[in-house]
DNA sequence: CGAATCACCTGATCGC
DNA sequence: TGCGATCAGGTGATTC
């Protein structure tokens, strides 16, 4: 599922192929995804000068206003090839080329605006996990907490960007079981734990994210993480590190795994 | 206010 | 073969 390192791959395809393309024609399909589609037609003659992420969000910069844009689950953008029965918003560019985004399960989200810092979705937004201000973003969220630490993690007011795949592989990294109510965390422990953080998600970065069935980055490559995955999807098998059974159970609705002797 | 639960949506999978 | 139930999960609204 597109977290920061999916995201950060498209925004890397996505830079390659628009860059310095003028935008002939922006629209949207539907009137609706998770949010209304504003009108998309501003975009229109305007030249893409950069794309840039925050968090799960990817930003395409045209001229100064801003597609804002979310892959919710199932967001996906593509070029050249024939439309699809769930393209939602077109990109044709003015050298022919169009892009198109689709999206299956609709979570996704466009939108327009001039200053992604004052969006809404934007601003409450924490900082980057990558960024120096995580670790005092995290040990504030964490002091007298008793939510468990994963679900912190994946609170975007406190770091964005980190969804339930990389916060449970984090929490194996650092052998914390996620479960652990985050106030009851040593501070060494929770510098473990974003160190351990920011290792996987600059090595999910590097292999182009996971693809778990419907993330492809621009070129329709899928990622290639998900093959290192030690916790993630892996409940019942063997743990690589000890060999326990790898234990699954839902955590505040959603679906997580670890390893129960390398966990604590 | 913090924490838990639900709704949104489609496609893949599973049991019968 | 077909069909209904279940699951997947990011986000935001609702509930406790």
């Amino acid at each position: 599922m597109p977290e920061l390192p999916e995201v950060e791959t498209v925004r890397r395809g996505l830079a390659a192929l628009l860059i310095g393309a003028r935008i002939a024609r922006a629209s949207a399909l539907r009137p609706d995804l998770r949010r209304p589609i504003p009108d998309l037609s501003p975009l229109s003659g305007r030249t893409c000068r950069a794309l840039r992420r925050r968090g799960k969000y990817l930003l395409i910069d045209a001229d100064g206003l801003v597609l804002v844009n979310h892959l919710g689950m199932t967001g996906t953008w593509r070029l050249g090839d024939a439309p699809q029965r769930h393209d939602h918003a077109m990109l044709e560019l003015a050298d022919g080329r169009c892009l198109r985004f689709s999206d299956p399960r609709r979570f996704g989200l466009l939108d327009l605006c001039d200053d992604p810092a004052r969006h809404p979705l934007l601003a409450p937004l924490g900082p980057e996990p990558l960024d120096d201000r995580a670790w005092e973003a995290l040990r504030a969220a964490c002091r007298c907490r008793r939510a468990p630490i994963k679900a912190v993690l994946m609170d975007q007011r406190v770091l964005a960007g980190v969804g339930n795949i990389y916060a449970a592989e984090a929490c194996f990294r650092a052998g914390i079981r996620p479960q652990r109510a985050a106030g009851t965390l040593a501070a060494a422990t929770l510098q473990r734990l974003l160190a351990a953080l920011r290792a996987v998600l600059e090595e999910a970065i590097a292999a182009g994210g996971s693809t778990i069935a419907d993330y492809r980055a621009v070129n329709g490559l899928s990622g290639r993480f998900q093959h290192r995955f030690a916790v993630y999807g892996r409940a019942g098998q063997p743990c690589r590190a000890c060999g326990a059974t790898i234990r699954s159970g839902p955590l505040g609705g959603r679906g997580t795994c670890w390893c129960p002797r390398c966990q604590r």
